[in-house]
DNA sequence: AAAATTTTCAACCGCAAATTC
DNA sequence: TGAATTTGCGGTTGAAAATTT
């Protein structure tokens, strides 16, 4: 016997989140924690199936997700990881936390994919197209059957930290965020929307900025410049490229929920690429291990390919390199 | 200025693996 | 144990925005 369907077909809505669908899913999950997605529409009333809603939260409302402009080095690791791994975008997002699986995809099918094609063209020596990749041709010598064992021992592996580091914290992912809160903030602090006062606070002033008032709302630059009150006092992003403010297509900038605050300061890229979950707060992804995203590439590689790497040489000289938080101690 | 074309990216779909009962 | 369901992933779509003609 199974469980009943989590929502039916029928009556099912479609299409873009509006804002309110936003909040009334943030609010939820900020009290009740990501997960559980099949109850979520019963217990919000949003009129949305619960990979819709899973989906919205893990590419667009999850806390500590980076949008916009690709940096050179995340773009770099990228290429490698593409040509390392294959279309394995979620695998890839683990190399690069603040990024979702669906952007990296969307990012190398628009752009990447054009990129390495002109190479290609401008180079033909190099048929494998990844031309600049040291890695490259080493991995054609590798089957694709092995690389793919190699990437499902470092998701092993990755899985492992998760389930120790887990266990030594109790279930996050169970907890509410205040229950949470990192602790190397002030206690008056969260990581996230600080309540559900805030969250109908922003819809008053989201509604003042009415929807219809696109004209202040078509680019991130601009809304970094909005006149959203932050929730938590947080002073207005810095209207340089790359602090954390996201737009939905309706103009709903999430920087108002905090997700990236800390009170004293807007977040720039360069802090938020060496961001930690536990500097985030409950809310990072879990499925998301602090890896550092700007790892050298090399040591992938290297760990990769490292003819010990799958018996655990290798293994240890990635983990030895790459910062892993609290689960640096266990390797 | 307007139409046509291209680009972008949020969201959907289907499948496979995992989970639940 | 096995069937039914949920969850997660990768491919794809299509509306809106941007660019070109």
């Amino acid at each position: 016997m199974g469980r009943p369907p989590c929502c039916d077909k029928e009556g099912v809505k479609k299409g873009p989140w509006t804002p309110e669908e936003d909040i009334s899913l943030v609010s939820y999950i900020q009290e009740h924690g990501p997960g559980n997605w099949r109850s979520v529409p019963s217990n919000t009333g949003l009129l949305r199936c619960s990979k819709s809603c899973r989906l919205r939260w893990t590419n667009y409302l999850r806390p500590g997700i980076r949008r916009g402009n690709f940096s050179d080095g995340e773009e770099q690791m990228i290429v490698h990881l593409q040509a390392l791994l294959g279309n394995r975008w979620a695998a890839i997002a683990s190399y690069l936390p603040q990024r979702t699986d669906n952007d990296i995809k969307n990012y190398w099918n628009t752009h990447l994919k054009k990129q390495l094609k002109k190479l290609q063209g401008q180079d033909g020596q190099n048929k494998e197209g990844i031309s600049s990749s040291s890695s490259s041709s080493k991995s054609i010598t590798k089957g694709q059957w092995e690389r793919r064992l190699q990437t499902d021992i470092h998701m092993a592996k990755k899985a492992l930290c998760e389930a120790l580091s887990l266990d030594k914290s109790t279930n996050l992912s169970n907890l509410k965020p205040n229950i949470l809160a990192p602790q190397n903030q002030p206690s008056s602090q969260t990581t996230y929307a600080s309540s559900t006062e805030n969250i109908a606070r922003l819809l008053q002033n989201w509604e003042k900025n009415s929807p219809n008032n696109k004209s202040s709302q078509t680019s991130s630059e601009t809304n970094t410049q909005n006149s959203f009150i932050n929730p938590v006092g947080m002073s207005s992003s810095s209207p340089s490229e790359g602090t954390l403010s996201s737009t939905t297509p309706e103009g709903f900038d999430h920087s108002i929920f905090g997700f990236y605050s800390d009170a004293s300061h807007s977040v720039s890229v360069d802090e938020t690429m060496n961001f930690t979950p536990d500097q985030n707060g409950l809310f990072q992804d879990v499925s998301k291990p602090n890896l550092d995203p700007l790892v050298p590439l090399s040591l992938l590689e290297k760990w990769l390919f490292d003819d010990g790497a799958g018996a655990g040489q290798g293994q240890g000289y990635l983990m030895d390199h790459m910062s892993l938080g609290e689960n640096d101690e266990l390797f």
